[in-house]
DNA sequence: GCCAACGTTGGC
DNA sequence: GCCAACGTTGGC
């Protein structure tokens, strides 16, 4: 059994929010055409991983929300279906280019976790999540950084 | 294999 | 809407 890891996933609330994971409960994390955040689901995701959910591009940038990932990897149809925006023509079910996980709902933050908080945290200084250009959809955090982030929560606005 | 052009991301 | 940063593409 490997040890539990931890992650941030963003996604933009206007077409997937928290509350939408909430609504369905667990959902495909389809739609990831970059090829490092692919290894990570593909590779180092095992389910039960702690998962924060980022709302980016809206008004309000930050965690919104924990998740787990609920699946081992496996190939995202979205690839194969000539309707989706998703659609890679060159990816085959013999040789899929890209894979997902299911993402399961745990809880919904009871107000937005701000990216500017996060930026203050002198342990986030060395995550990736704050880092200039950072542009990644699927980012590892450390143990510390998810433990730092989540004690943002206990504080008043 | 290099690198310029282009498209996308995402905070502000 | 602006702009910086980054990944991908494609000509050579």
């Amino acid at each position: 059994m490997a040890r539990k890891r931890y992650w941030l996933m963003k996604t933009e609330p206007d077409t997937f929010s928290i509350d939408d994971l909430a609504r369905v409960g667990s959902e495909p994390w389809n739609g990831v055409r970059n090829y490092q955040a692919r290894n990570y689901m593909r590779d180092d995701m095992h389910p039960g991983d702690g998962v924060l959910i980022y709302h980016s591009s809206c008004p309000q940038p930050g965690v919104a929300g924990v998740a787990k990932v609920a699946s081992a990897a496996y190939p995202d149809p979205t690839q194969f279906d000539r309707r989706s925006d998703y659609y890679d023509q060159a990816s085959t079910p013999q040789q899929p280019r890209w894979y997902l996980v299911d993402i399961a709902w745990e809880r919904t933050l009871e107000q937005v976790i701000g990216l500017a908080d996060i930026k203050a945290l002198p342990a986030l200084a060395d995550s990736p999540l704050v880092a200039r250009g950072n542009r990644l959809s699927i980012l590892p955090l450390a143990a510390a950084h998810w433990r730092a982030i989540l004690a943002l929560e206990a504080k008043p606005a």
